[in-house]
DNA sequence: CCCGGCACGGCATACGTATGAGCACACGGA
DNA sequence: TCCGTGTGCTCATACGTATGCCGTGCCGGG
């Protein structure tokens, strides 16, 4: 049984077994109460030749005429799955699907423009792919600035997940309140009698943690807190000596109350803490500010993002900006919450 | 700052702008071997032009023409990220996504099929939204067998993750081979000296399970042991009494060893087991036909299937359908292997 | 000097759909 | 009879790109 492998049916060829035009079978396609138009009689007519035929609209073709697709793009400027189990992306991605779904999007996934080094780019040799949809959810940490500011010149629909500031443009942003929500955490420690915090960086200059940082300095000081946050609280995998001296200062100093920016920090210092004899939270209390999920080995307190909420968000800002050409795409402002663990107790005097 | 939003540059403006014609732009963006014919010089003032006005092809008008979209469509009949962390679908996307990435193709998703009883259809109000892309993966449990066919007879290219009979179709299908692993699975189970084995089936007439089932019977014969399964094992959740009564004869019979077909009906034997005062593996060995990752309570012995392998497996046999509509499409079968965990042990003597 | 061949690039058209403009006809009122 | 108002369609065209075909100009050989 050979398969058929004809060409696919068009309107036309709807319309001569119908007896009527192309244009009659593309009113009744794309019927809205347009069809008040066309007569019921002519309109089973038609119908039944479609179902006859299999005829099934081309949607190259019709996205080439109107201007919509009913597709929205997700660039993510690192490959999603790899991460996705226990990073980041996998609740947002969950909020994306099921609101798309809702509102009867499908949903394209770009993954053509990867690059050697494992990070994405929108334009690859200068063809920006995402075109192919009515507009896209940008994220990822490692957002390309360039790319953004072209995209944004372009006029292309699109909004970002997580705050990104270009000069010059307004990109839509959905972030979630991590300035509100660090003060927040500090405000917590300051009721459970903890006056002297710190802050523990991963690597500087990332913009992702940029309004965490805000929050806590900002916090600190309407307290009227001590923050002792050294330079070498900016601590990354490979400066173990570093980490060393900066523990041992955490050990032999006033803090009690130590805010983490990842869960690898934190683990990082729980061992670290461990080895100097010290207990958390009973010595120390620890906040993660980017928990992950609830498969963590421990049960941190921490920053809680509603990541699929996010995603539903971001799903209506963007079809609002794709259904609405003039508009100009407000950022929103999520609030997040802090999720209770077991690793901040009341302070203790030390030393 | 008001956003530019003019019509987006067409070839015809990148013409006027280097002073050609619009074909000659269209020959020197989509140019092969083919830009022998159009000099360097012209080559660079087209470019150039290309690169002011920030042009960029349109894919919808690029597909109308010629019939490819370096699209790849992923349809899933059930909703894929709700269950994508504990189940099933996750490390084949993580495969479909390596791929694709490789390859320089992007990925739809279709969530836009939705039906309100949670289930996905191909056809929606007849309209096949998957020939957007230029061919398809699908794959579900719940596969709806009317939307294969018709998909068939299209002649839409696509290839289904798991087999899939269509009478009077040649689904191309990536088939682990489900069959060959339940047999080693017996074999293995009979080289520990288990003699009397049981099945533990959840709802029946599943296609997805039939090779297992046939397997596990075939190797059982074979192998001139013992089954045990009554027409009682086939169990689901809510016939708990059922269940009570298969577990009582179990506890009596004389079987060491049950191979069950997915984690939760392992989850419920092994709860039956322990209260009945018998323990796993000492008295009964066991293992999961269908596990599904690392983060399961207990160390199942289980059939490993390599999903994301077959991920990539099911775009190479996508691609290359895609690339050559003449191929007729073969299924392909994978090998599955063993997993080894702390569920099975050499048989003790029962009753 | 003429002609063949080649390099360069324009012309025209096709892909399948949506939609404004307009035509034919019917019917009703003046 | 004539005009106005609908109804039920068709006609023609635009969307942006790719590509077969052909014209033009140049060069080299005979």
């Amino acid at each position: 049984m050979a398969r058929r492998r004809e060409r696919a049916p068009r309107q036309a060829d709807v319309a001569r077994l119908a007896g009527v035009s192309q244009s009659a079978v593309s009113r009744v396609i794309a019927s809205d109460a347009e069809s008040a138009r066309i007569p019921e009689e002519t309109r089973r007519r038609i119908l039944q030749a479609v179902k006859e035929l299999g005829y099934v609209p081309n949607p190259s073709a019709r996205s080439l005429r109107k201007k919509r697709n009913k597709l929205l793009g997700v660039h993510t400027f690192e490959p999603v799955f790899p991460h996705a189990r226990e990073s980041f992306y996998f609740e947002f991605l969950l909020g994306i699907e099921e609101r798309a779904e809702e509102l009867g999007y499908d949903l394209v996934l770009f993954t053509s423009t990867g690059t050697s080094d494992g990070r994405r780019r929108v334009y690859r040799d200068g063809v920006n792919r995402l075109n192919l949809a009515d507009g896209s959810v940008l994220l990822g940490a490692l957002t390309d600035k360039n790319d953004l500011a072209r995209l944004w010149d372009e006029g292309y629909p699109f909004v970002h997940i997580g705050r990104r500031e270009v000069p010059g443009a307004e990109i839509p942003c959905i972030v979630p309140d991590y300035f509100g929500v660090t003060g927040d955490i500090v405000e917590m420690l300051a009721r459970h009698g903890h006056r002297h915090l710190t802050y523990l960086h991963g690597t500087l200059g990332m913009e992702a943690y940029e309004d965490r940082r805000r929050g806590y300095v900002d916090a600190v000081r309407k307290l009227g807190l001590e923050d002792r946050s050294s330079a070498g609280s900016a601590l990354s995998e490979d400066k173990t000596s570093l980490l060393a001296s900066w523990l041992d200062e955490l050990a032999a100093g006033p803090v009690t109350a130590v805010v983490a920016e990842s869960e690898p920090l934190a683990e990082m210092l729980l061992a670290g803490l461990d080895a100097r004899e010290l207990r958390v939270p009973d010595d120390v209390s620890v906040v993660v500010l980017e928990a992950v999920g609830p498969e963590a080995r421990q049960r941190w307190h921490a920053l809680h993002i509603p990541r699929k909420e996010i995603g539903r968000m971001a799903i209506d800002a963007l079809v609002e900006l794709v259904d609405d050409p003039e508009g100009q795409g407000a950022s929103v402002v999520v609030p997040c919450s802090i999720v209770e663990g077991a690793t901040v107790a009341a302070a203790r005097e030390r030393r």
